[in-house]
This record gives C-alpha cells, structure tokens and sequence, in this order.
DNA sequence: GATGAATGAGCATTCATTCAT
DNA sequence: GATGAATGAATGCTCATTCAT
C-alpha cells in the first residue's frame, strides 16, 4: 500500500530510531557502553523495553549501529587526492579539516568511538581499526604523492610518520573532547593549521 | 615480630600476589577486562576464589592496581631535564626510547591499558588522564626549554604540539603491539629515531 | 437488522476464525503449544496481531477451542447403544472405527490433543479427561451389557478392562500418528479389526 | 586430597542435589513444566537462585535429568526372559509388575513423564520415545516367543498388539495416578493380574 | 473492521562477593 | 591461610495483550 499512511508511519518509525540512537549515544558517552545497561536507554529514551526490541535487535546491535554509522560518516568526509590535483595542499588540508570537524561538533559520537568502542567486541574492534587504517592508507598515499610531486620530502619510514600524523589528530581530539569536554577551546581550523604547520616544517628554527 | 617466619610469610605473600597480576593481566589482554570474570582470573592463576579475595579487595582493585603499577613504571622512567643541561637532545631521547621500550616489551600490560584502561571506571580513567597529562607536561617543558636555548624554534600553539606528539607516541605503539601484536617490527631504537627526525625536520624539502 | 450484508459478514467472519484456527493448528501440531507463540499463528495466518485478538480471546482460548471443537467431534462419532440392539457388535465396531478414523485423518488435530493438550492448563485438562472418561463410561456400559446378554464373560474389574481398553486405542494411534506420522500405516479397519480379535479371543491357544 | 573431608563434601553436593530434585518434581507435577519457574524450583527447595545454578546446567537439563534418571530405573527394572526360560509367564508377570509398581510409587515422577515429558523439547521426546520403543520391542519379543514355545497363539497382527499392551498399562497408570491422583486404589498386583487374565483369555464366553 | 506500535510483567541466567569450615 | 558453596542483585530478552489510528 503506497499510500500516504505508510509514508507518514515510515517516517515515524525513523524518528523513534533516531530518538533512540540519540538516546543511547548520550547515556554510553556518560556512563560508558559496558556500564550503561538497555534499562539505562530505554530510560533515557522514555520508552518500554518492548519498544527497544522493536526497533534494535539487541544491545550490541544498537552499539555496532552507533559506531557503524559514525564511522560511515567520518569515512565520507575523506576525498581522495589525485596525482594530477591543482591544489593538492588544500585539498588535503580539507580532509584533516573535515575530520575533525565531524569529531568535534558530535562530542557524544566521538566519546564513544574513543573511550567506548574498544576492547568491547570482536566485531566493532575489527570496523574501528579499519577505519584507521583506512585513515592511514589515505595519509601513506599522500606522503608518497607529495614526494613525488616534489611538495614533501621522503622520510625513512613514510608508515610510521603516517601512524604518527593520525595518532596527533587521535590524541588532539581526545584529550580536547573526550578527556576534558572542552569543546569550545577547539576550533578546526586552529587546529588543523597548527598541525600543518608542526608537520610541514618540524621544529628546528629556519 | 620481627622474626624469620614474618619475613618469609611475608615473601610468600608477595609472590601469591605477584602471581595473581600475572596471570591477571595475561587473561585481561587475552578477553578484555569487561569479559574477564573473577572466574576467569582464578582459573588462570591455579587459585581459589576465597584465596583471590585474600590479596585483592575485588575485581576493581585488581585492574586498578594492575595499570597503576605500571603507570608508576612508566613514570619512573622519565627524567626532567634541566634547563642547564649538557646533552638536553640525548636526554629526551632517552625519554622517549624508555617509554617506548617498556610499552614494547610488556605487551600484555600495555594492551590492558591501551585496551581496557579506558572507559571503565571514573578512577581509572583519572589516573591514566594524569599519566598522560604528566607526560603532556613534561613535553611541554621541553619544548619551551627548547626555545629558550635556541635549540628549537616557536611554535604557535605547543600545547596543542605537546599533545599531537603523545599522540603520536600512543598511536604507533597502539597499532603495532595492541592492535596487530608485531611486537617484532617495532625497535625502539628507529621509532624514535623516526620521530624526531620527523618531529624536528617536518616534511618540507630541505 | 436481518439483512444480506449481516448475513454475508457473519459468513466471513466464520471463514475468518476458520482460517485463523487451521494456521493454528498446523504450527501448534509442527512447534508444540508451549513454543507457539501469539506470531507464529499470525504470521501462519497472514494476519495482523490486532486481528487476531478480535477473533479470539487470547492465546489460551484459541487452544482451548481447538480442542473443544475436536472433542466434540469424536464425542458425536460415538453412538449409544441399546440392550435390545439387534447388532450390539456391528455398533461398537462401528464406533471404534469411527473414532480412529476421524484421529487418523486429522493428524494435526489429533498431535494437539495426544501430544499438546495435556498438563498445558487445569481446565483444558479436565475438559480432555471428561472425554476419555466418557469414552471410559460407553466401554463399560458396552461391557455390561455385553455380559447381560451373554455375548461377552463377565471380568473381575470391568473398570479397568475399560480404561485398558481406551488406552490400547490411544497408544496405537499415538505411536503411529503422533509419534512417527505414518498415518499410511494406519488402515482403521484393519486396526479396529485387530482390537476386537485380540480383546475378543485373547491371547491362549484355542 | 581423598581424604575424609573430600567424602563429606561430596556427600553434601549429592545431597543438595536431591533435595532440589525431589523439590522440582513436586513442583512440576503440581503446576506442569512449563509453567514452573526457575522461581518455583528454588522457592520450593529453599536456595538461593545461584544455588540452582551451581548444581544444575539450567532449567531444562534438571528436567531432563527427571526424566533421564526415572526413564533409567524404568528400563532396570524390565528383564529379558530367554527361549529356555523355565518360568517364562512369571517372569513376564514380574515385568509388568515391577514396572506398574514403580509408577505407582513415584506418583510425582509418573505424572512428570506422562503429563510433562511430552512436546516440551525434541531432545526429551526422543528419550520418552526411545524408552516406549524399548518396551515395545520387549512385548514383540515376549509374544512371538510365547509363540515358538506354544504357550500363547499367534495374532494377525502382534506389532499393533504389544502397542496395545503398552497402552493399557499406561492408561491404566495414568488415569489412576496421573488424573486421579487416587494411588491407593491401585495394586500393582491386582493390575496386572487383572490385564493378564483378560489379555490372555479375551471376553468371549468359555 | 483491520492494523501494528507500544507496553511491561516475567523469565532464565550470570557473577562479584561473603563466610562457615 | 585456604577453600568453594552459597548468595541475590542485576541483566538482556520475550511475548501476550492493548489501543490509537
């Protein structure tokens, strides 16, 4: 039945997700994921247990679908840089921007990926760690990029550096977001400048 | 009573107990500190559940006392430098190499702490936030100590660089000895020498 | 308001129970009672859950209907038979085979009775034991008028021939329909007919 | 440690555990499998929920056990009687004695088996089945050599016979210990005494 | 009349902790 | 000191029933 009524009862459906998701990413950012049980959500949420069930298959499977869909997110904030890209800098300076971008100003989210989706399961383990290396591929492939185009120079070890550049994002964003909820004294651009800056031309004086 | 069976008693307490956090953390970094019951830790170490609650006053003691004890270890291994010092350079270097070297060579504590130690209980993550706001301080010290002598140059924002390079730190030991346990691939020795090369020099061409 | 369309509603709503109660008895006969749930009829039905509660009372009634309605039908099969019958043993043969004859070609209904309808609930209990009581009472009256008309010997515990009689019905029928649903094996005239000889002639040499 | 301390204990742990069994059948015969609890069991045994657990798997294993250890003692108590046995109708008799006695005297157990052990799991059935099987291969047996040796004659038919056999015993048990709960009425001796007369000499007149 | 989203009581099971022996 | 049986609060999940649309 394509009529109004399904459209009208779809939409609903999708509001008590989200109203749900909503729900539950402030109470594990709160109390943590091991901590927070289904009557921590479903009383966050103001609904019935019964409900929860109707739209999530389980605990774990809301935890999965938090952390899955963030990540998502994330992942396409990230725009592949060509050989041939005219401006191969901006472009890159964009990806870091929009990253942390996306991590700053979902403070709920980021405290879940950082502090709670580890170490919980197999399974959401396996997704985060992609993303990263995801994340890294993308910053190994820059670094090679650059050198070739003569913008960077080659390091020894262009793996590690990479490592190392996502763990400064990781750790910025941690400490800012998620350890001290100190939202407002991180502004992107600031932030992505000042790593740029470190990153490009180290420490030693001119 | 000062006599010869105190002390040995006393010996033998130390070495129970030794034997608990040893098998503890083995079982820890195996399952994840949520999974791992008291049964689990008991069974691993060959002991009795009342004998368990003879030396530790519950399973939350235990893991506090476990990433303690080794963030005690690591602490230790950091030397301030002095702003009148000959071989500042050597010395932080030193610093470094032996942070790493201890999270290299005990990969079952570092992955408790990497792993587990996060999001499990106000307490513990107190105590890892200031082991890590220690080592933020500490790098932040350098650096300006750095300026002063006119051995590195100034940085915008340092304690924003202070955490990117934690970060860094964090994140290669992380993927490499938690994540991937290719403890193999990572000698101290390069890593740092990676990163400060990376750190001081940055990516521009010379 | 004795209309045609009161007339043609009640009809459907007949067709409708109708349609409920054979899902039901189908997925109570496949799953057992305890494990059928509310959705499994309804979702053998291919109806909605509100629907259903219009139709039934619950759970419990639409289970208690069903096996009030098959009661029923057995109870009608079986004909009273007089002491001045010219054929008395053409009678009980008939009501005998009458009686297998619906169980086995109602096997769904016959498994929810035999394998479902006991220890479910007190009432449809008693509603199944006054059944068998009543087959119970028709034995012995067959029994007694047997031996008043000198067809049959006169036992010590007629009481207990009886009961022994209804059992050995039931357990053949059980073993073959319920238990290994070879219902082809089953031929009520051969069945009935194997029955009479041996409770007729027993079991000694002639 | 197989000392004195070793066997107390252990006869402690096999106390407890029938004490809980012998609670769980009471309860179970009362309200049915089904709807006895977890709750039920351990209110009516006097211990703690964990108890429970600590001697049994969970719900279901204590119910098969019921079932298992009553199936066990059932089949004890049947013994094969050879081709040359001297007193082959006694031992035939003290069959069916034994096994008629043991229902009556377990009034709890019997009502679990007929009443409870039936479509609760597959697992269960199979075993109930398989210990019907058993009693009917016995029958099959007994009649076919009570054939050979001249003592009873031969039936169409004696697969369906030795079912009902089977039947009348268990109708006969059940109605009286099951449905009527009235044990006194019922003498093992008299039963089968009353079911080999009419089994062996039928109902016709002399 | 039909629908299916919402409800919440109820259940089986786990596990950190205690304490009599 | 050592043991392990006992405890019971807490948890995730199910499902019969209701009722607004």
């Amino acid at each position: 039945m394509p009529d109004g009524r399904t459209e009208r009862a779809k939409r609903l459906r999708e509001e008590r997700r989200e109203q749900i998701l909503v729900a539950a990413r402030r109470v594990i950012a709160d109390k943590g994921y091991p901590a927070t049980s289904v009557a921590d959500v479903i009383g966050s949420a103001g609904i019935s247990r019964g409900t929860f069930y109707l739209y999530f298959e389980g605990r774990e499977q809301l935890f999965v679908e938090l952390v899955d869909t963030f990540l998502a997110r994330l992942t396409d904030a990230v725009e592949v840089i060509g050989l041939d890209d005219d401006t191969p800098k901006e472009k890159l300076f964009g990806n870091f921007r929009r990253v942390i971008d996306i991590l700053v100003s979902n403070a709920d989210l980021t405290t879940v990926l950082f502090r709670e989706a580890v170490g919980v399961s197999a399974d959401i383990d396996a997704r985060v760690n992609e993303f990263y290396a995801f994340l890294h591929r993308m910053v190994v492939g820059a670094l090679r990029k650059g050198v070739r185009r003569g913008i960077t120079r080659s390091v020894v070890d262009d793996e590690l550096v990479a490592t190392g550049l996502v763990g400064m994002v990781k750790e910025v964003v941690y400490t800012r977001v998620v350890a001290h909820r100190d939202t407002d004294a991180l502004d992107p651009d600031h932030l992505t400048a000042v790593i740029f800056d470190f990153a490009l031309r180290g420490l030693l004086p001119a």
